[in-house]
RNA sequence: GCGCCCGUAGCUCAGGGGAUAGAGCGCUGGCCUCCGGAGCCAGAAGCGCAGGUUCGAUUCCUGCCGGGCGCACCA
């Protein structure tokens, strides 16, 4: 039930019967109605809902815009079930006054739905969100953290409101940085076993290496070091693979990140889909070579210069395991595609649209959130999150540090173009004040009153018969009116991509929350004001919970 | 040099063609005989600069300034 956008849709009805008529009678001069906005005014007294539309066509019908508001106002229908009062204001707003009666309906609708408010119908729609796809040749670092998190609320939100959403995770198991894992990993094992060694130049020089060769040398002791050098590092890359992304499984797992599929590029490799969609884009005319290399024309669909998908070696680019990659997507059957990139990678979005619409796919249908990069400082210095200088700070230290709530839901709260700043030191410190606990109160604070309420053996949630109508604080009021927009935040935050929208509407929420509670009380009122009461702490509470698990943090009931 | 993102309160960040631009932290001053003070209430303080489009710009466009990230036969 999305109560705002059911008002719009009634009052858009009411607003364009009016303007038809009046622009029959040729009272009013107009081509078309213009895309006008009905929206919920900032400012209380402007209304529950206000109207642009007067503003809009003041030009073309050539009267001033109070004038036309006037006119539209008095051919609005009788409604007197919902709009109690309508008034003209400022440029030539028209602001309806609602009855507050459509509020009172707002927590019991809440309470029947239970864990499904705030999520829409499904629309039939099929998208798949693709994220952090780290490389599995390190630990996981905090732009993977910020992805992760952005990305598996993102799919959470597009899952609310309404679509069929899968979550994907694109393993990296092939191509260069794989043969320099294999010879970093040989380097160090050789080293481990007093032998002569070559660290590669711009290797893997991280301790997680040397971790993981010694757990390699456990397992397997030196048996590899008889064996020619290829074979070698084949044993160990395998080796080293499996074990990172077991890590990183598990990692993610604690983040609270459980994926529908993990799709191996080697998977692309090993079915031919590299070269043959090379192939068809080479007799398609969009691949030509030149010195040796094949290129993609890129510079076709705007990118600055074209890009190579094979060297001269004759092994293809990882661009070129993307191109077969996205059209494996889009062969499954996803109208939309979604990806979640760190903003190093931004160079690559536009030759990926350009492959796609060379492959004959609206490029529209692929959406790449670019995400800024975190930067992290610790006592004030900048620590710079390279994998190979082996001094980054991990997921796992993360979540150790500040916990899986915290750190998701600060992630989260910023806009992904947001570049954002992580001081550990400070996010240590004040790991006590940070927002999530403030929204997790609300809910723990609500539990404690309602499980008091039960202890005196008072139902709860109360009967669906009770009035609600003795609700008419002003905190009440503003609960009830913010609960209402749950599932339009949920479908303006799916729309935008923007997943901020759900932490900011959670915080919001549980402000309004706590001073209702600074205000007034829910236990020791009459039976029938406690009992709205306590509808409305149950809808509060409900609206929260369901929230804060969009989110991927948990509501607790006591704290 | 070219391209993308960002410049909003002392700090960290929301918002975004509309009518008086928000929150947290910090600062100042109040509120527990009362369902959890991890809370509430009040106060000071802001759209980088300059043009343009518009009835209306913090929001859209252009230029400039400042910061980040790209511009490999790396990924």
């Amino acid at each position: 039930m999305n109560f705002i956008e059911s008002i719009k849709t009634r009052l858009r009805n009411l607003i364009d019967q009016s303007l038809r008529n009046l622009t029959d009678k040729g009272e009013l001069k107009c081509s078309a109605i213009p895309p006008y906005v009905i929206e919920v005014p900032r400012e209380k007294n402007h209304g529950d809902f206000a109207v642009n539309v007067a503003m809009l066509m003041a030009r073309e019908a050539g009267m001033a815009p109070r004038k036309i508001a006037e006119m539209i106002v008095a051919g609005l229908p009788a409604d007197d079930s919902l709009v109690s009062r309508v008034e003209i204001a400022g440029a030539g707003f028209i602001n309806f006054y609602l009855d507050n009666r459509w509020l009172y309906q707002v927590p019991y609708a809440i309470i029947q739905q239970g864990d499904d408010y705030g999520r829409a119908d499904k629309n039939g729609i099929k998208v798949q969100v693709e994220f952090v796809s780290a490389n599995p040749t390190g630990d996981l670092h905090m732009g993977n953290a910020r992805g992760g998190a952005i990305g598996d609320t993102l799919a959470n939100i597009l899952d609310a409101a309404g679509y069929e959403v899968e979550k994907e995770f694109y393993v990296n198991d092939s191509g260069n940085q794989i043969e320099l894992f294999g010879l970093s990993l040989e380097a160090r094992y050789l080293e481990l076993l007093g032998e002569p060694f070559d660290m590669p130049e711009s290797g893997y020089a991280g301790q997680d290496v040397v971790d993981t060769v010694k757990e390699a040398l456990e397992e397997y002791g030196d048996r590899w070091l008889a064996l020619k050098p290829a074979e070698r590092r084949l044993k160990l890359i395998n080796f080293a693979l499996e074990r990172r992304l077991e890590y990183i499984k598990k990692t993610l797992s604690r983040f609270g990140i459980e994926y529908d599929v993990w799709f191996k590029e080697s998977s692309l490799y090993n079915s031919n889909a590299v070269d043959e969609v090379i192939q068809r884009l080479f007799e398609m005319g969009y691949i030509y070579e030149n010195e040796g290399a094949r290129w993609f024309k890129s510079t076709l669909f705007g990118d600055e210069k074209d890009e190579v998908v094979v060297r001269n070696n004759g092994i293809p680019t990882y661009f070129a395991a993307d191109i077969a990659y996205h059209l494996n997507k889009f062969q499954r059957g996803f109208d939309w595609v979604i990806n979640v990139w760190g903003a190093d990678h931004h160079g690559h979005v536009a030759r990926m649209k350009g492959a796609i619409s060379a492959l004959g796919y609206d490029p529209d249908r692929l959406d790449v959130i670019i995400m800024q990069l975190v930067r992290l400082y610790r006592s004030g210095e900048i620590v710079r999150m390279s994998k190979r200088t082996g001094t980054l700070v991990t997921l796992d230290e993360l979540i150790e540090e500040v916990g899986k709530d915290a750190a998701r839901f600060f992630f989260v709260q910023r806009s992904p173009d947001s570049h954002l700043d992580f001081d550990l030191e400070l996010a240590k410190k004040e790991s006590q004040d940070n927002p999530v606990y403030y929204a997790q109160y609300a809910h723990a604070r609500i539990c404690s009153i309602l499980r008091q309420a039960k202890a005196q053996g008072i139902s709860v949630p109360p009967a669906l018969s009770n009035e609600l109508e003795v609700l008419v604080e002003e905190e009440e009021l503003d609960l009830l009116r913010r609960l209402a927009d749950f599932p339009e935040e949920v479908r303006l935050a799916a729309d935008n991509m923007a997943p901020q929208r759900i932490p900011h509407f959670v915080l919001d929420l549980a402000g309004l929350l706590h001073s209702f509670y600074n205000h007034h009380r829910v236990l020791g009122e009459n039976t029938e004001l406690r009992d709205a009461r306590l509808a409305l702490m149950e809808a509060v509470r409900i609206t929260v919970n369901n929230a804060l698990t969009m989110l991927g943090v948990s509501a607790p009931e006591r704290m």
